[in-house]
DNA sequence: GGATATTTTGCAACTAAATTGCATTTTCTG
DNA sequence: CAGAAAATGCAATTTAGTTGCAAAATATCC
């Protein structure tokens, strides 16, 4: 997969040691498109073990390669950090589908300042718009299809064009 | 309690049954004066079923007395809502302290209009800025004082002054 | 007021996410 | 190649949240 090169290589330009399995959970990431829950990870990498994959993900998140956001669902998924974050990870909104669970970053979003209690220390933000996703909306996706889970979709993430 | 008397009636105002137990759980959201997770009620209401304060949780919210907002760390929280806003959840930021686990409204600030893709139905957002609150900040707090989960708190909400 | 229907509550069991400890394997270093 | 360090797999545990059902509380109707 021409994708492993580019994983092996951002795994070593991250400092991280480029072990096969820590290639295949970038690579996933990488050719989603789209968010990936830990359980998302586990379906598409079928033999990897569960715990591996978390720890992959918390080392991947340390290092900048991706950045996790917490859903309003509860579950956390990954997201490859665009090339001109990398090292400066998050900073843009992200729109979660309640319907399918599929996640999308809003790269063109950039999240405000916000006030914050004098004396506090800023480690990050995160914006999280949340509803149906135009899929969903439209009715495309068939109660049994998404049941569990977000489906393969098309990943292509769309320019924005209403107000939420 | 005085506030007993004030969330009997915020019970009936929203048009749900003011039971003894949505009263307590409703009462200590209001004196907490700042956001609490189940786990905090399961605590501060000893003898309440952890299910039945789940379920008042649900009501309260679906009624717009509460809302609810998830921390990065995967906790759901709860908060009053101001008696402005009662009826339109939502709308503001939220601070959340990594160390403590505390998470504070941050009333004054507004949230940014966010651009969706197209065709997708927006259902509420939610911005969360983390990070060490000032009183972890300080060290104020032992280790083993905030040990699991946020101790009863000043409550405090300060004017913000810094930008996170 | 009493019988009946509806809600609410408590309990037990269950699902799911995430973490921890430890033994084993792999990889690096000299 | 030997020894040290890091990575992996597995089992068990913790925690959040949900579901089903029976018992208790509350409302409704006559």
């Amino acid at each position: 997969m021409a994708d492993d090169t580019t994983s092996y290589d951002l795994l070593e330009g991250a400092g991280l040691r480029p072990t096969a399995i820590r290639q295949r959970v970038l690579s996933a990431l990488l050719s989603a498109g789209r968010s990936l829950s830990h359980r998302d990870l586990v379906e598409l990498l079928p033999g990897l073990d569960r715990v591996t994959i978390f720890r992959s993900l918390k080392l991947l998140k340390e290092a900048a390669l991706v950045h996790g956001v917490q859903g309003v669902d509860g579950t956390l998924r990954f997201v490859v950090n665009p090339a001109e974050r990398r090292g400066c990870p998050g900073g843009h909104a992200h729109f979660l589908c309640l319907e399918c669970g599929a996640m999308t970053c809003l790269l063109d979003q950039e999240l405000p300042r916000v006030g914050v209690p004098a004396g506090a220390e800023v480690r990050g933000k995160q914006l999280l718009v949340y509803g149906i996703c135009p899929e969903c909306a439209a009715g495309k996706r068939s109660k049994a299809e998404r049941a569990r889970r977000a489906p393969a979709s098309t990943g292509r993430s769309r320019r924005p064009r209403s107000l939420g």
